[in-house]
DNA sequence: CAGTAAATTGAATTCGAATTCATTGATAAT
DNA sequence: ATTATCAATGAATTCGAATTCAATTTACTG
């Protein structure tokens, strides 16, 4: 029976079709190797007449790396910033890694995701996913880095990139307040959300610098609808208690929510936009650009992030030594129509 | 020197930490395979101490089988609908089969990103990218199947999941007629973007059975700004030609260019929508749901798209012979403020 | 022209799990 | 008690490419 069409030629074939042994074919792959270039190429053609191509699987086995890199993220990544998977994607490609994805349901599945990524053969992660320790040590042990994308951890060994959301929330609060803003309103997310608290607490810990007080909060989750629901309690048309008049700006920690709140306030409590009530929100979501909307916002670098989580991963992996492994990168303050962040006098 | 800590324990080290032989280790990680139930939960136990977990890439060099499937996609896949790649990557998941991301920057790559996923040992691939038949072959010849997801190929053998672009348009069409209109203009995606021109040609063909001529159309490229530069030609306040009056409907083919038009026409050309002029799109996309949009369209059932893609791969992985392989899923109108779709007398 | 260094090549081994096949032990049937 | 049957196990082989090491050829030196 002649080789059966079904599995694909191996090394040996183009050996035999070429008249040398697997070992040279073998060599005519790889970039540096004892192999006259005469050779090379002889078998390079046979490879071509056969349509060979070298199997990844056997080859990871031996080798040890496979050129995949298991990318962790949970189902909100993608729903809130749907760009950061393909931008990653993207950049992963361009360091000659191919992404393998680990979708997690759960926050909280992220260790189970890693060590089937692990099982995988995968030679380095990146997580949006925030890890244990003792999962990334499992990872670590047997020398596949590991890049926490937008997640914190403890382990300064750990190379994180990240938006800067603390001074960008600090940021935010300071030019509200110099445009003269005294009474706030914050739309968080799940009181569970890494992120979310992140950018919460260090907004509200500048305006407690600069001696804001009285903060109102409501917890989202970060969907348009908890944001719209936001709105209706913090805006209410007439403010039930005394002491709290209505919140001049509402900050939301991400813009999915903000949409939510201008919606709310314009449509159903017929407020003017940012005249009656200025919307902050975080992310620069397509939809917060367009003329119907006009947010006000932080962008996340996330095309940057991308490449340094690949870049670092790279490193990594060619041993080179990460001098600084935790980047963060500053976001940047889009102002629209939807919030004012400078005093009248210092707009020019 | 001792085990290095290195390389993660292989199924020799579970086979003498329990006194088994290695086949015994391989065979208790198998769902059927002569063992005792009793010496498998030896093994088990040895295994979690240890911490062994099988080596996915040894087992599919000698199974053929990876557990990988290659998600073939474009940039502007990714773009246009980014619900599309996590709803895929959760349908295959749960399939028990992990995405691979082969992201192509033109349509052109899909053959060299099949080939390359094929030579990472995938079970299979989902493309959203159209293939050749060379390079479709290529696959279906080494028994990988290939799902095709809203692309087309005249095989009919190969399986195709998609949304039936053809019924939705020519839905649409009936409907804006019965609902009055008489006078059309389009907004088309790029001249080779395959579902532009089925969506723009099943719409024409409709109108044209309803007698419906003089249809203008302008060639976009699927992005907001292309809808908004298209209502600025095509609702120009002064209609050049007399033989062709303002348009009543403009039809998208895609959301993001039918909210360029809204924009342009409500904040730059100042018409009310939709009494001035109405509005229709394609996809449905999270931004058109809002209130400062409301724009009708017609929405791809993505989630059932990817279900029965994944399924459809999983049956041939199978070997479950798949009946009828291509599966149209109907798409659903979803009129909202932006175009009224049924006469005055017809609404309830 | 002998003699050594350098460049190529091939045979054999390796990676880790699955699988075939022969063997052992136990149970059932006669 | 004795053979036939079956379940469980282990030794050895396999998957396909990379790599080590020895063998061979070629090139160059004095």
């Amino acid at each position: 029976m002649v080789r059966r069409k079904l599995n694909a030629p191996t090394s040996y074939d183009v050996a035999r079709h070429c008249g040398v042994s697997q070992a040279v074919v073998s060599r005519a792959f790889q970039a540096v190797s004892p192999i006259s270039s005469d050779t090379r190429a002889r078998v390079l053609a046979s490879a071509a007449a056969l349509g060979y191509q070298p199997n990844a699987v056997a080859r990871s086995l031996i080798t040890k790396r496979s050129g995949l890199v298991g990318v962790l993220l949970t189902e909100a990544t993608q729903r809130d910033t749907p760009d950061v998977l393909i931008l990653l994607a993207q950049a992963l490609l361009q360091q000659g890694l191919q992404p393998l994805l680990f979708p997690c349901t759960q926050e909280s599945d992220g260790a189970s995701a890693l060590d089937m990524a692990l099982s995988f053969g995968v030679d380095g992660v990146v997580s949006c996913v925030g890890l244990s320790p003792t999962a990334l040590s499992r990872a670590l042990v047997r020398q596949r880095p590991v890049v926490l994308f937008n997640r914190h951890s403890d382990d300064t060994d750990v190379p994180q990139v990240a938006c800067d959301h603390v001074s960008a929330a600090r940021l935010l609060a300071s030019r509200l307040f110099a445009a003269g803003h005294r009474r706030y309103a914050i739309v968080t997310g799940p009181r569970d959300a890494p992120v979310s608290t992140l950018r919460v607490d260090s907004f509200m810990a500048r305006l407690a610098e600069l001696g804001v007080s009285g903060v109102a909060k409501y917890e989202g989750d970060y969907h348009y609808e908890s944001g719209h629901a936001a709105a209706m309690q913090l805006l209410a048309a007439a403010p039930l208690r005394a002491p709290s008049p209505r919140a001049e700006v509402v900050f939301c920690v991400n813009d999915a929510m903000a949409l939510g709140v201008l919606d709310a306030a314009r449509f159903a409590l017929m407020l003017r936009v940012p005249s009656d009530v200025s919307v902050v929100g975080f992310d620069d979501i397509p939809a917060g650009r367009r003329p119907a909307y006009l947010l006000t916002t932080v962008s996340q670098p996330f095309e940057a992030m991308a490449r340094t989580a690949a870049k670092l991963l790279r490193q990594q992996l060619d041993d080179v030594p990460v001098p600084s492994p935790q980047v963060l990168l500053a976001g940047t303050l889009i102002e629209r129509g939807s919030a004012q962040l400078l005093p009248h006098s210092a707009a020019r």
